[in-house]
DNA sequence: CGGTATCCAATCAGATACTG
DNA sequence: CAGTATCTGATTGGATACCG
């Protein structure tokens, strides 16, 4: 188990439903990852251009933390050169609706600003 | 402007709705804050003994970036000993939509937890 | 009460090199 | 291609002291 893989689970991580998501997706990268994924499954370093500035240490740290969370599975074909496939899980596409509600909410904020200049 | 109020705007702010909600509401502490003020206003102290393990100096910094976009008012009552009230915005209290949909994922989380033991 | 200033430890995160 | 290992700098965060 590497550093990365520790993930801390919150204090009331049980108990208070806000907590238990944000210990899922909380942190900078992993609801970005997760609506990548949500298009489509896809390949690690597709996913890496996708997401954007994130580092490739980081990735597969975010990675590795969402699959023990049950969220994404990684399927690894043995072929040369090698193929690792990232896809969500039921739970992980339950997490739409997350996102759903973040997207909609920052497309009102975008607006508000762009109305302010 | 001290170090913690230079908030990061990722790239793709202006563009992303994730990204845009997330530069306002990402971070560990910045839901929970915003948790407790949707049931009421609240004074600095009691606000952070709710919080839980928030550290003083952090709890004022994501405060203070929570100001800055918009989503609380911090309302300073000039007698003494000081009466400090921090409260939401109208934008802030918008974001109740993203907390019930945490919440409501939270709950389905924690039952399954719970069944599997 | 509600902060700020300072110091220091812990953690995060990028760059680079290397590998099956 | 999809990582891991290592080193290093940056950032976070706690503890403490002090202040209006």
């Amino acid at each position: 188990m590497t550093e990365q893989n520790v993930i801390d689970k919150p204090e009331g991580y049980f108990t208070c439903p806000v907590r238990r998501t944000l210990s899922v997706v909380g942190g900078k990268w992993k609801l970005l990852i997760i609506n990548e994924l949500l298009v489509s499954p896809l390949r690690f370093n597709e996913l890496k251009r996708r997401v954007g500035k994130i580092s490739q240490r980081l990735l597969t740290a975010q990675l590795r933390a969402l699959e023990e969370d049950g969220i994404v599975t990684r399927e690894v074909k043995n072929i040369m050169p090698p193929h690792v496939e990232y896809r969500l899980t039921t739970q992980g596409q339950s997490i739409s609706e997350v996102i759903e509600v973040l997207t909609t909410w920052g497309e009102k904020a975008i607006e508000q600003d762009t109305q302010q200049q």
